[in-house]
This record gives C-alpha cells, sequence and structure tokens, in this order.
DNA sequence: TATATACGATACTGTGGAGTTCCGGATCTT
DNA sequence: AAGATCCGGAACTCCACAGTATCGTATATA
C-alpha cells in the first residue's frame, strides 16, 4: 500500500487543496515504520505492541492510529518498506567469473541485512497462511531480490559460455537464499562468510560443473578460499 | 519432557502404590497432543487457544490443565510427539544408485507429513527466537531427521564409490528440506512430486558428478523421470 | 453396591493489549 | 499575534483468552 522514501507524494491525496494552518505531514513515518520493523524482528507480529512500537519511534500511540487503522495495516507497511535498495540488477558485481560474481555478493552489511529481515519474517510467519497479501508483501521485500540476483549471475554465466546452458537456474538461484533462511531460522546459527563459500564451493559450483576437481572441501575449515581448477575465462588475480 | 506413544509408564511416577478407585489413566493424551498439532498447524501459536485444543480433542480443559501446568508446556510436548517415525535409517530405500534412493524418499505421504510438520513449525517460529528449548524440540522433530536421511544416502553412494568422497555431504543433505521449507513457508505452493525431482536432478545430483550429461531439465515438464546418462552401477529397470 | 477417581462441561476471575478519547504544547501559516 | 492543525502523553473502554473452581457423571476397584 504505502511506500516509504523519505518523501513521496502521491498527487491523488492532494486533490482537495489544504490550506489551513499545517499541512498533512506524516512526518514521523519512516521513524515508526522503522521502530515497527525492529520490534517484528524482536518480538514477533504478537509480542509486539502499538505501545512499544510508539515510545522506541518517540511517538504517541495516537500519532499511529492516526496514520494507520490498525496493527495489522502498519506492519504491512512496515514488511514493504524492507524491500531491497542495495541489490539491484544494473550494479551487481560483474568480476568475470560466477565465482567471482558469487564471492563478491557476500557483504556483512548485507548479510546483517538479511538476518534481520528473516527475523522480521519469522515473527510474523503464522500470520503469513492466512493472509495471502502479507505472504506476498513478505516474499517480494525478502527473497524475491536475493533469489533474482542470482539468477542473473547464473544467467549471465551461461551467456558467457562458461556454464551449461541447461544449468538448472531457478532452483540454484534460490539455494542459497533457502539455506541462509533454514541456517537462521531452525539451527539459529549465523550466515557468515565461511558458510555461504561453502555453499558457492560445495554446492552452487559443483551443480553446474565448475566444481575444483568435483565436489569441495566440506566446509569447516577456517579460509576455503582456493578458486576452483578449471576454468575457462580466469580474469582476476 | 513428555514422551507421547500409545502407552508407556514412567516407574518413577508410579512410586508410591495408588490403588484407589481408578488409577492415573491421562488415557486421553495421545488425542489432545494430536488436536493440539492439529490446532497449531493451522492458527499457529498465539492464534491457538487452549478452548481450541479442548473441543478439537473433545475434551474438558480442566483436564488439560490436570495434565500440562502451562499452554507453553502443552505446546512443547506437541511439537515433541511430532518426532518422526518413517524415517529411521535402518529401513531407508536401497535401489543402488544414489538417484533411485532418493527418488524412493519420494512417498506422498511424507510430504504430506513434512508440510503439516513445516506449517506448525510455521505458527510457533516467532517463539523459537526466545525459548531455545522449542527451537531444539523443533528442529529435532522435523528437520534433523530428513537432514539425516540424506546425510546417510549420500555417504553410502561415497562408500559404494558412486560419488566423490569429497562431496559436500553436509550442505548437500540439507538442500532438498531447505528448499522444501523455502516452498511451503514462502512461496505457498506445494512441494510435489515434480519440484523434488527436480531438485534431486538439477541439484543435488549434478553437485555429485552424476548430472546428465551437465544439469538438468529445467524443472517444469510434466514427467522427467529419465534417469542420467553416465551411471557406474544400475541396477533397477 | 459403595467408594474413589478421572473426566466433560460450564461458569468465573484476572490481565494484557487493541483501539479511543481528550488535552496541553509545539509548529506552521497568514 | 491569531488561527489552525499536528503531535506526544496519558487516561480510558472493551474484549479475548489464560488459568481456576465447581459440579454432575462415568468408570473402575473392592
Amino acid at each position: 500500500m504505502t511506500q516509504l522514501g523519505p518523501a513521496e507524494d502521491d498527487p491523488a491525496e492532494e486533490a482537495e487543496p489544504v490550506k489551513l494552518g499545517r499541512r498533512r505531514d506524516h512526518t514521523r513515518d519512516p521513524d515508526i515504520l522503522a521502530a515497527a520493523v525492529d520490534v517484528l524482528a524482536e518480538c514477533g507480529y504478537d509480542g509486539m505492541t502499538i505501545d512499544m512500537v510508539a515510545s522506541r519511534a518517540k511517538a504517541g500511540k495516537a500519532t499511529l492510529y492516526r496514520r494507520w487503522p490498525s496493527k495489522g495495516e502498519l506492519v504491512i507497511d512496515a514488511v514493504a518498506c524492507m524491500k531491497n535498495g542495495d541489490l539491484n540488477l544494473s550494479q551487481l558485481p560483474d568480476t568475470g567469473t560466477l565465482r567471482g560474481d558469487l564471492i563478491a555478493m557476500i557483504k556483512p552489511h548485507s548479510i546483517e541485512d538479511g538476518e534481520k529481515k528473516l527475523r522480521v519474517i519469522a515473527g510474523l510467519m503464522s500470520l503469513l497462511a492466512h493472509s495471502p497479501e502479507l505472504a506476498e508483501t513478505a516474499r517480494l521485500s525478502v527473497v524475491e531480490p536475493r533469489v533474482t540476483a542470482h539468477r542473473f549471475l547464473l544467467r549471465r554465466a551461461i551467456e558467457r559460455g562458461e556454464i551449461s546452458p541447461t544449468s538448472d537456474v531457478d532452483n540454484l538461484a534460490t539455494v542459497t537464499t533457502a539455506m541462509a533462511s533454514m541456517r537462521v531460522l531452525f539451527e539459529r546459527k549465523p550466515v557468515n562468510r565461511d558458510f555461504l563459500i561453502s555453499l558457492i564451493d560445495g554446492v552452487i559450483l559443483p551443480a553446474v560443473g565448475l566444481g575444483a576437481g568435483s565436489g569441495a572441501d566440506p566446509g569447516s575449515g577456517s579460509a576455503p578460499e582456493a578458486p576452483p581448477a578449471a576454468d575457462p575465462a580466469v580474469t582476476a588475480h
């Protein structure tokens, strides 16, 4: 419904000229939505109270209800405003090799961001079953951008001739996000760099025929940074 | 804490001889726990009320509180009693090939069972962050048996010499469960036979060097049942 | 049959939180 | 300065649900 952003005016809402005293500000929206996301990540939907969000945003409870008709609507907006910024296809890494691209996508900020978003989703997962709208919003905000990014990198590797065009792009593009979700939600272990590299070298690359020999070091070592053996176009290092 | 089962007596509880009228029956426990699991799968932890469980089990609310001190304890027992039966390692399929074993694990009952258990976990996922005990119980009941089964099949394929001993067994054993979870919880699509086969032929087998040529049919076709090309020991068909 | 217990049903209490209302102060417009 | 509106704070109502208590009944022992 509502989109975040510093300030964005929907002209349809300004139809009738309001020129009295102060105009409709709703200038607290970003703070409130950010507070809602924080509380959701920590307490989940049912553990979150309107008072928590209000006090964390240093706002009055009435202010929230002036802006959103119910707790549910607020949460929908909060989830929607999590839609990722740092994953637009136009500025994904382009190192010349699939492995280089995948490694380059491992950024501490992105990992931390992803873990928090997963915790938010975990907090309202019981609602997703009964609210298709919220479920779709959550998917579009959290998993879809990451899967799309991976799919883009895989497709480019195919066009480059680096990997086979019969590779199962759709499934492979989802593997990393699925494994990270499993790790955060069920195993409660952090998604660190070593884990992601073990996925790349132990699952993704072998599955597209780029395995080092075949398969890889069963990821537990400290720094399995060594690139695979056979490589059609190694540009870096 | 409490384990399910048709009837199992903890001798420690029978210490003092109770020989009056009727003995401690608790004969309704299985019905109540099953009802709790059902309600959890449909409504989640916060959506579930004690009255729902009681009425679905055709029991009185007081009966539940005679047996469990609180809603939380009941839920812990309900989750614990979901621990799988049909996945003990001693009777996993043994077809002679990894692909045959993986395909043989696709059983409608097992899929349906798994989806329901995932829905239960989804319903109390927001609690897992604050209750390590419940989180571990859930993991042991739902994901651990499946991952262990896959790990067993992969290790056997290594011993058999069918796949490379450097295969990333731990990650690959988790892939199917992780992808199925993603599909059920986020994408809200059913885990059907075609999807699981596309995982086997598009991710697992290629990753261990058993891909058909390399990669497989990007799973959308109706019956991609054709086994891969090179195969060291084909016994079936 | 007499006794004691476990059970189902139902009424009850207490509490936490959603949503509402009101008010004083701050801020912008004119 | 005067007017109008938004905000933060705090009090309030209302309700759903956890947990308790009571009672009649069914069932098993003796």
